[in-house]
RNA sequence: GGAGGGAUGGCAGAGUGGUCGAUUGCGGCAGUCUUGAAAACUGUUGACUGUUACAGGUCCGGGGGUUCGAAUCCCUCUCCCUCCGCCA
């Protein structure tokens, strides 16, 4: 949610972003405005009103204790009458008030400076690439082939116990699953980050922090009997527990990681995108998740790309990063940088994480804040990135590390798996 | 699921219709003392809104109501605790 002061300060700022970020409602900032404006005159009216109830009412006390009840009557019928008008203004008030909450979060945040102009994946600006291209026999297999070969995952189970895009994991994995979230649940501790096992479904407060409500309602499973959701990335509730909280400065940066399994409806999703573990309903990731001093923050994102950076490297994967355009970025991030890795059976690059610095947004719906050095109280900036996404990363392994005599587990990963080869 | 009790500022905990945005203690911050620290003493210390700055307004779990006036009375919801039942 971005906040107002910017909306009476800086509208040409926010037509700008929203432009870059390819909105197309602006009429929705100009709407916030004269909102804006109503409701302030009205809340002077509404607050001089409370301030004459008030005093007479203090008024009417002191009287009834002099023991003059007849002057104190008197008042009261005034009194009555001023009552008569506030709620009028206290009701037209409180709908204004709905209203302007109701527009804001409906608005995208607004782009960092650096984020490229473009509509399409097809101008996302290339940072830089890392890693090597495996020279794989021309009798490679794709992931599904392979998973198939050495009996490491059913879709077609997965399909008969639940519904299409439900993946059922077995035998060596199963057991590379679980090293995989290991290795990065302590990859990211041993950076700093504090390990937290959240909940997995989170109700409708939570998600709006985060931004999910309104903007991807459609993407969520929902549970109506009780009004939860299961949750589309650990993001949600681990960002959460720091909602309504007031952080002291010296505590910042907040860095945490979690792993969870995230659930996602992926309305609409078609074609050769969705084969095998390419896009799937739940699947597992390993979040990091930071909460900085502003001042702080694109330090802190570059740190995070770092790292996750050194994480793929660490499994001998071709990756690229990406710095997404303006049209590519999602509603709530101000700066996003996407990793991509080579998968070279399909000879394409899957998306394995998202780092992104949402700035303020998350914050001030969150009332996530802390105090500055003159005492006042601020909302700080929140980050997060996947390290990593596992059912890309376990294709990518799958397929760039293939050999005749089986598949090759990267160093790292070794003392996680137990052994070197699947086979 | 049944019965009862509770929800007040960072924490503990007073307050049952008017001077209560809230006694007090702890914690935090500043000062005195001290070479420094501790102790002791003194002062200070909630959030939101609003104003150039004051002022003003709102907030005692959430929502609604009674009243000139509500932390205090009524209704309702949520959560927590104790006991019983069920259960991984």
């Amino acid at each position: 949610m971005l906040p107002i002061h910017l909306f009476r300060t800086n509208k040409e700022l926010i037509l700008e972003g929203l432009k870059k970020k390819n909105f197309k409602e602006t009429e929705l900032v100009h709407r916030i405005i004269s909102i804006d404006e109503h409701r302030r005159t009205l809340q002077v009216e509404n607050d001089n009103l409370a301030a004459s109830v008030n005093s007479a009412s203090k008024a009417i006390g002191q009287l009834m204790a002099k023991g003059e009840k007849q002057q104190a009557e008197e008042m009261k019928a005034q009194v009555s009458q001023h009552k008569e008008q506030a709620k009028e203004i206290a009701q037209k008030l409180a709908d204004l008030e709905a209203q302007l909450h109701e527009s804001l979060v409906r608005l995208p945040n607004l782009p960092h400076i650096s984020v490229p102009p473009g509509k399409t994946p097809e101008e996302n600006e290339v940072v830089r690439t890392g890693g090597t291209r495996p020279d794989l026999s021309a009798q490679n297999m794709p992931h599904w082939e392979l998973t198939a070969k050495y009996g490491l995952m059913d879709l077609e189970l997965g399909t008969k116990i639940t519904g299409a895009g439900f993946p059922v994991f077995m035998g060596q994995g199963a057991r590379l699953q679980r090293a995989l979230i290991n290795y990065f649940l302590n990859y990211n501790t041993e950076a700093g980050y504090k390990e937290y096992c959240p909940p997995f479904m989170v109700n409708a407060d939570s998600a709006y922090g985060t931004g999910q409500l309104p903007d991807k309602e459609g993407q969520m499973y929902h549970v109506t009997a009780d009004e939860l959701y299961l949750i589309p990335t650990a993001e949600v509730p681990v960002t959460n527990i720091y909602r309504d909280v007031i952080i002291q400065e010296c505590d910042l940066p907040v860095k945490m990681t979690a792993y969870s399994p995230c659930f996602r409806r992926e309305a609409g999703s078609y074609g050769k995108d969705v084969r095998g573990l390419n896009r799937v309903h739940q699947f597992d990731k390993v979040e990091v998740v930071q909460i900085t001093n502003p001042v702080h923050s694109y330090e802190a994102l570059e740190g995070m790309v770092h790292h996750v950076e050194k994480l793929l490297q660490s499994l001998n994967l071709e990756y690229r990063i990406l710095r997404l355009c303006g049209g590519d970025m999602s509603f709530t991030s101000a700066l996003t940088y996407d990793f991509e890795v080579y998968s070279a059976a399909q000879e394409r690059w899957l998306e394995v994480s998202s780092v992104s610095n949402f700035e303020t947004f998350q914050s001030n719906r969150m009332k996530i804040r802390y105090k500055d050095g003159n005492g006042k109280t601020q909302p700080v900036h929140t980050l997060n990135g996947s390290s990593l996404a596992l059912p890309r990363i376990i294709a990518c392994l799958l397929e760039n590390h293939q050999t005749v005599d089986g598949i090759k587990i990267p160093a790292a990963l070794q003392p996680y798996f137990g052994k070197d080869l699947i086979n």
